[in-house]
RNA sequence: CGGGGUGUAGCUCAGCUUGGUUUAGAGCGCGUGCCUUGGGAGCACGAGGUCCGCGGUUCAAAUCCGCGCACCCCGACCA
């Protein structure tokens, strides 16, 4: 491609409404062009890039059997009738009715539409099992997009959906599918961390997710600093403390003499620590919850810690709510001051306290009476029914598995793969014959890659403030010729040359032949990110040009494939050889990244 | 959905507090010409505006008031 004739608009600031460097940089190299909030368009170098992730996706589907389809991307409610996700995943779909007046909705995901379509045709064991998948674009109408491509509103998914008539078939497919996520992860030289997940709205019970570690992800997990366990902090377990406990009560008449201490206007946490001058750990928080039947549980939380509701949620065994004002008023319980002492109505609630409040001495909890707390307590003064571990993992907590150190990432999820079970064969009735002519439902798998968010991912993954390193699969042209005179002779024929020749090869060429001065195209150059330049200036008249390589490039390989191209960056090469280098480090990165 | 912020040229912003010398501006970008070509050059001329929208106050509104809308950030939520 000729950069004169090229669709590329760079900007020379930051857009003033962008945080992220990937969103930024992608506006200002021209790659994407925002059309509403969480809406982009893929410029044409935002397409080029995006394309290529897609075709290593492909590659990789087809290595492990999976076979591509298109599935709409407009849906009927009725399926979502029947899982019931018409109004579970209520606050995420675009809902609307046509013009006769059907509830429509734009597919946020197609559980449902993929287990209809086998559900038709599929009748046998001997059918199974089944990889299809698609990549296609996808709507949520998230309450806050976020980022650029990070987050949208609408993006680009690959989702592979996987069918199975036994357990063992979908445990190896989906190691297959892991094993094919790593692969299209290490072509695009994307660093990730594999972590066990929770499974959210899309239900099961195994699922993993493939995260990149970054500040400006919106995820977190915990990795294990001596085995090396890694977990979503929404799930990750923590190590269960060795201690005994026994309720030791302190008799009233004591409790408020030495006790009770007034404390007005400290609801929370925050406003304690400062009117006490302590620190949030010398606290428990006293959290109510309340279930479907009107059941409480009073969760006992270290001050500095937070309650996960999934690990509450799972302990328990159903769902919970935090409990609102109208259920404090009923019970005679004081919003902002309930503690486990002394607590009125005590009869109709279990208390249940994290792990973290084991062992306190000396802590502060709320005195079930507005503006005063009890401190000086130890944890055995608090009435707990039982122990648990309902707190989200945070850096220190210790590993459940070997008791060493958890530390705490930020971190962007690049692709999630789930066992399904059979939740959605048995709501769309997907039903198969054995070989014992017995009935069975489904058993199914769901992998997704969002492969418009990878396009930010990789622009995280290595970037510079004013310029964007692409990787070498994932960069919209391979070499960039920067001719510096193009009003020279000499230069202009020289470079028109190189560039043919490139072209000859099968080399993706972006040539930038415009007449500016030498300090905007090389700074286009830095900006836009490929990965290798060669200039064409002055030295010409010797025979020479250069061949420089992106700042950050040699980040985005391993050291020992790095090295063997390393003695080719900012070196001065004769004319005639140049096409010649740069045909070799090509094919050697080709062979070298796209080895498996 | 709660909290905060922003909205003036393609982009980044000034002007708004205290309404009227601003005939709405600057830099960048864009067009033409000259000059220049190894790190975002220089000079000259030029094009480009629903000051987010609607309503109100006023002799007079980019500026003050009200109601909307859009976008961004934090939180909540979320493959």
């Amino acid at each position: 491609m000729r950069y004169s004739k090229a669709f590329i608009y760079t900007l020379k600031e930051n857009p003033s409404d962008t945080t992220s460097l990937s969103h930024s940089l992608l506006i200002r190299g021209c790659y994407i062009y925002q059309h509403a909030s969480g809406i982009y368009n893929f410029l044409p170098l935002g397409f080029r890039v995006l394309s290529k992730i897609w075709k290593i996706i492909q590659e990789e589907m087809d290595k492990i059997g999976a076979q591509e389809l298109l599935m709409p991307a407009l849906h009927t409610s009725n399926l979502w009738l029947k899982t019931n996700r018409y109004y579970t995943m209520d606050n995420v779909l675009f809902k609307f009715k046509d013009k006769k007046g059907v509830d429509m909705l734009l597919g946020p995901t197609h559980e449902e539409i993929i287990t209809d379509i086998v559900a038709h045709f599929v009748k046998s064991y001997k059918n199974l099992p089944l990889l299809l998948y698609q990549i296609q674009v996808k709507f949520r109408d998230e309450l806050r997009p976020k980022g650029g491509l990070i987050r949208g509103r609408e993006f680009i998914m690959k989702d592979l959906y996987s069918f199975h008539a036994s357990l063992e078939c979908l445990d190896k497919t989906y190691n297959d599918v892991y094993k094919a996520y790593t692969n299209i992860f290490e072509r695009l030289n994307l660093p990730f961390e594999v972590v066990e997940a929770h499974s959210g709205a899309i239900g099961g019970d195994v699922s993993h997710e493939f995260m990149l570690i970054t500040p400006n992800g919106e995820d977190k997990f915990i990795k294990c600093m001596n085995c090396g366990y890694t977990a979503s902090t929404e799930i990750a377990k923590i190590n269960k403390p060795s201690f005994s406990y026994s309720y030791k009560p302190i008799d009233l008449k004591i409790l408020e003499e030495k006790h009770l201490i007034h404390t007005p206007n400290t609801s929370t946490i925050e406003a304690l620590v400062k009117h006490l001058n302590k620190t949030e750990k010398d606290f428990v928080k006293s959290i109510l919850y309340k279930d479907n039947e009107n059941n409480f549980y009073l969760v006992l939380i270290r001050g500095d810690k937070e309650v996960n509701e999934i690990k509450l949620n799972k302990y328990l065994g159903k769902e919970v709510f935090l409990a609102d004002e109208s259920d404090f008023k009923s019970n005679n319980w004081v919003l902002g001051y309930i503690g486990p002492v002394n607590l009125n109505n005590r009869h109709k609630i279990k208390i249940i306290a994290d792990y973290s409040i084991v062992n306190l001495k000396d802590i502060i909890v709320g005195a079930n009476k507005k503006d005063y707390h009890f401190i000086n307590l130890s944890f055995e003064n608090l009435e707990v029914n039982e122990f648990a571990d309902i707190s989200v993992a945070t850096d220190n907590d210790e590993c459940f598995r070997c008791s060493g150190k958890y530390k705490v990432y930020q971190a962007l999820e690049l692709g999630h793969i789930f066992k399904l079970g059979t939740k959605y064969s048995e709501a769309l009735q997907a039903y198969f014959m054995d070989e014992n002519n017995k009935l069975k439902p489904i058993i199914m798998g769901c992998y997704g890659i969002g492969v418009s968010r990878l396009v930010s991912a990789i622009v995280e993954a290595y970037s510079l403030e004013n310029s964007i390193t692409w990787t070498f699969n994932s960069a919209p042209y391979k070499i960039h010729i920067i001719t510096i005179n193009t009003d020279d002779k000499i230069q202009f024929e020289k470079s028109l040359n190189l560039y043919n020749e490139l072209i000859s090869k099968g080399i993706e060429v972006l040539w930038d032949d415009r007449k500016e001065s030498a300090g905007v195209k090389f700074k286009d150059w830095e900006l836009l990110g490929i990965p290798f330049l060669v200039v064409i200036g002055n030295k010409i008249k010797d025979n020479m040009v250069e061949l420089k390589f992106n700042p950050n490039f040699y980040k985005t390989l391993k050291n020992e494939i790095f090295e063997k191209i390393a003695n080719y960056q900012n070196l001065s090469v004769e004319y005639n050889q140049i096409a010649l280098i740069v045909n070799d480090i090509i094919e050697f990165l080709n062979k070298n990244i796209n080895l498996k």
